[in-house]
DNA sequence: TTGTAGGCGTTATCAG
DNA sequence: CTGATAACGCCTACAA
């Protein structure tokens, strides 16, 4: 900020007209004469002007700021959420101010604070686990503040929310274990208050149902924080001690899978031979595994694109929101690998 | 920006005082009566007064606010720095403004600019890998912008930047391999005009150069893109044909390593016994991989955090920079798993 | 202890 | 076609 910048006033004196004059010729006005315009614009480079977007903002009580809210920026399927949403917004001129919650719900009021201090045009959200009450949110959701959810959706109604097909993409991993010839299949699941997880849960369950394999309660298993080492741990003691013996795991994360994958490696189980595993996410090293990891590919860039467009769309409108304010669910893909295929 | 926040006049209006009282109540300047400050603050709660950041910046002339200018985000070490950064900037009541060039200079030089019309009071890069020429930063230095580089950093004088020890890392692995017994050991190198791809390079030479072992040219082999598919196929092609055939690989990532690890398998190639490999970086799944995966790990998380106290304290010292400016380099360490650890 | 006035850089309105 | 003036919300000399 100390650079110095040259401002409108610069200009004006420098030409020797009134800075209303500068700033019309600068933003193409009609009723400037292109004299005036050459002028201006030359003496602009040469003095190399920049606007002041702060100065814009306040005056125009836009900031073309969008923030947004995210658990963590060092997980892949974030991430690249995150590059979706930068993309877009660039594109269109906006810049994107971000922050992490780390999981906590008071970093995320916080953040919310300091965000709409700075005047933020809208919000993209994905709440953290700790987030139980909304309060925060829907308070300014009723003064039709612009906000667009993400991944992880708020039970509240009327919002916009942009997810995946947690369910159908469960089913359809579930269903591919089933047709391999796999029969107890259990589930590792993630934390019940996450609707991904329960989707995620819901539809597995309903695969089983659909291809009339008995089931139990106990072959969902919650894996809350969903790493490969606590998710190793539980798996091991079910590969030990569950009745009946699992012959399959789906995981509601990849690397609850790679847990699955290492619990089996240690014990001697052949994976897919004798136990096969599908995780979900299809992260990077899917492929880089031995056997490599069957899994359902999530759609994040695209996740992050359509969130941002929808609330760039919001902020457009102002506040002539009519119409049918449409949430999106983007279709998952599941990648057939080695790690559920029967020889 | 459309919630019709209350202003600070509106508090004054509603107490009838002067605004620059509740300014001054609300800073909890000296000479402002209990009395006062206390109804300004219940005035404030009640009406749910926060503050503007634009206007206060543009008053200023700070706005607290930083710029991160990174290749791409989808990548883990930098969003491990990412994160780190966040932490510290949001620590400090700074927000954090991030765009990711796509390892585009153009994209760099828009982004740059937009930041500054923005009134970004300092940056923090890790520039593109088209980036050849740096005046678009030296410009900026010239006037004394505070800006701190990180991981890649500039052939310019009298920049602050913050470093990974590579030369040291490349070093100890390749130290580590010979100490294995390994001795044909080949080095895929990430591009040429990446300080860190060349201190890797160096390293691993001067270790190859300490231990007396005879090497040639051709033992480094670029791999340019640095992903597991481009590098998997050199290898392959180097496996095949080089000479004298190499009996282990350093590679400058791992995303490299894991290639040749694939290659080596697909060739029927045991690793760590016929192939000894190491990567850099330490990605989350070097511990999943079988067998799994040494690595030079870098303290991402680190390099984000005190490349962001250097900028901020920067920042705070405005123009008296006084005393040496001093570029960080940080450790690596080397983490010895299963791929170079000869039976 | 409090109020007045001016300005940060830009843009919108109203004249000329 | 161009200029003067006010205002966005906040801060801060200077006065009272």
């Amino acid at each position: 900020m100390k650079l110095d910048q040259a401002t409108i006033k610069d200009l004006a004196r420098e030409l020797n007209v009134s800075s209303s004059t500068i700033s019309r010729a600068l933003k193409d006005y009609p009723g400037i004469s292109d004299e005036t315009k050459r002028k201006v614009r030359e003496m602009a480079e040469k003095m190399n002007y920049r606007p002041n977007a702060l100065a814009r903002s306040l005056r125009k009580s836009q900031s073309f700021t969008i923030g947004v809210i995210i658990p963590e920026v060092v997980h892949f399927f974030f991430s690249t959420v995150i590059s979706g949403i930068e993309e877009v917004a660039f594109s269109k001129g906006y810049n994107v101010i971000l922050t992490q919650t780390n999981e906590k719900v008071s970093r995320e009021k916080t953040s919310i604070d300091t965000m709409l201090a700075n005047q933020i045009d809208g919000l993209l959200v994905s709440y953290s686990k700790e987030t139980e009450d909304f309060e925060h949110f829907s308070r300014l959701l009723e003064k039709n503040f612009p906000i667009v959810f993400f991944d992880r959706v708020p039970k509240l109604e009327n919002t916009l929310n942009v997810t995946v097909d947690d369910y159908q993409g469960a089913y359809a991993a579930t269903q591919h274990l089933i047709q391999q010839g796999y029969r107890k299949i259990y589930h590792l699941a993630g934390p019940k208050y996450l609707s991904i997880s329960t989707e995620r849960a819901r539809g597995y369950l309903a695969a089983l149902e659909d291809y009339g394999i008995q089931h139990q309660p106990s072959w969902i298993i919650e894996s809350p924080r969903g790493n490969e080492n606590e998710a190793k741990d539980i798996t091991t003691e079910v590969l030990k001690r569950a009745v009946p013996k699992p012959d399959a795991f789906f995981a509601h994360n990849d690397m609850a899978a790679v847990g699955a994958m290492m619990a089996c490696r240690e014990l001697g189980l052949k994976v897919p031979d004798q136990i096969g595993i599908v995780g979900f996410s299809d992260w990077q090293f899917c492929t880089m595994l031995e056997p490599s990891l069957s899994s359902v590919a999530q759609p994040g860039f695209q996740m992050g694109v359509r969130a941002t467009e929808l609330l760039l769309d919001m902020i457009d409108k102002k506040g002539n929101i009519e119409g049918p304010k449409n949430s999106i669910v983007l279709e998952t893909e599941l990648l057939i690998r080695k790690s559920s295929q029967k020889p």
